[in-house]
DNA sequence: AAGACGAAAGTGGTTGA
DNA sequence: TCAACAACTTTCGTCTT
């Protein structure tokens, strides 16, 4: 399969500059089409064939159906009956009608029979919902529902809320996926206690022997400065300052978001922003005082290394 | 007047007996 | 289960720009 002649608008061959590309699905790669040079391995096909220039496309469009994915309790696999007739073929009788209803409503009942799958139903809505919240992105909402799914599996869910472990399935995925959320803003989000997210996040941990490596500070400055809008600059200069902070061992036992909020606040001063504690504080919520606390730490140790 | 500073008391979570 | 503990917050008076 190696036909697809693709107009990737925005996408030009770095060698000619040319802007087809042959798609080759089999080998997963994608070539340019007048130079043949390959221009990214690894492309992944999981779309229908969405596209219909006339009514006789408009028909086979269906030949693929909806996008795989874990987020849907049978990953979007399973059969659905339709109840309306297609219009290929003769009306239905009454009485034709009438049993393909009774099908589709054992049919319907036979996917979510066990309680493997009916459970798996309900958490997977409410980590829709949830990430929705968090406006998370695609890639963490499906390793949420791995984790979930493995969670569930491994007997873990039993006699706990599931909602909970939802919450404690998001917050893993978010810190594998390296997108930072404060167990606090989770649990805001869900409207479950902390601590409760807490406890069912490290039984995850335990019971499924993740290793996830710890968020580390550096995580939240780049949200810290988009919310604050600071220069890049500043970014660099913050991430700078909080890797050698880390490398003398001064941010072990800290709340991440103080030492990052403090690092953002030197690094403002050195770059001659304008940027006063109290904004930074309201955004990395956190107090003046912790921001304060850090920063002293941080200039006393740091001074000899962020020459000015 | 705004922002920074720091002392002191209070809060909620963790740890270890 | 409980006390000790460290980190962090709240509050408020004072200093600096």
């Amino acid at each position: 399969m190696r036909d697809k002649l693709v107009d990737e608008s925005e996408l030009r061959c770095p060698e000619c500059g040319g802007i087809e590309f042959f798609r080759d699905y089999d080998r997963a790669e994608m070539a340019c089409a007048r130079c043949g040079l390959v221009i990214s391995e690894r492309i992944i096909d999981m779309g229908p064939e969405w596209r219909a220039f006339d009514s006789e496309q408009q028909d086979k469009k269906a030949r693929a159906g909806a996008p795989l994915t874990l987020t849907i309790h049978d990953k979007g696999l399973s059969t659905v009956i339709d109840w309306h007739n297609s219009r290929h073929l003769k009306p239905m009788s009454p009485a034709h009608r009438i049993q393909i209803y009774k099908l589709k409503k054992w049919q319907q009942r036979s996917r979510v029979s066990n309680a493997f799958e009916r459970n798996l139903t309900f958490a997977l809505s409410e980590l829709d919902r949830f990430a929705s919240h968090l406006s998370l992105p695609r890639n963490v909402r499906e390793s949420a529902a791995i984790f979930y799914r493995r969670m569930i599996e491994t007997r873990l869910v039993r006699g706990r809320s599931i909602e909970s472990m939802v919450a404690a399935a998001i917050y893993a995925a978010c810190r594998q996926n390296r997108i930072p959320r404060t167990l606090d803003e989770i649990a805001q989000a869900v409207n479950i206690k902390k601590r409760e997210i807490g406890r069912s996040y490290r039984l995850l941990l335990k019971t499924l022997l993740t290793k996830i490596t710890p968020m580390t500070s550096v995580n939240f400055i780049p949200r810290l400065v988009n919310k604050l809008r600071l220069s890049h600059e500043v970014q660099k200069l913050a991430i700078t300052i909080l890797e050698s902070a880390r490398s003398m061992g001064l941010t072990s036992g800290r709340g991440p978001m103080g030492i990052a909020a403090a690092s953002i606040y030197i690094a403002s001063i050195l770059q001659q922003v304008k940027c006063t504690q109290r904004d930074i504080a309201l955004s990395a919520n956190v107090t003046e005082v912790t921001i304060r606390n850090r920063y002293q730490e941080l200039m006393r140790k740091l001074d000899f290394v962020v020459k000015i």
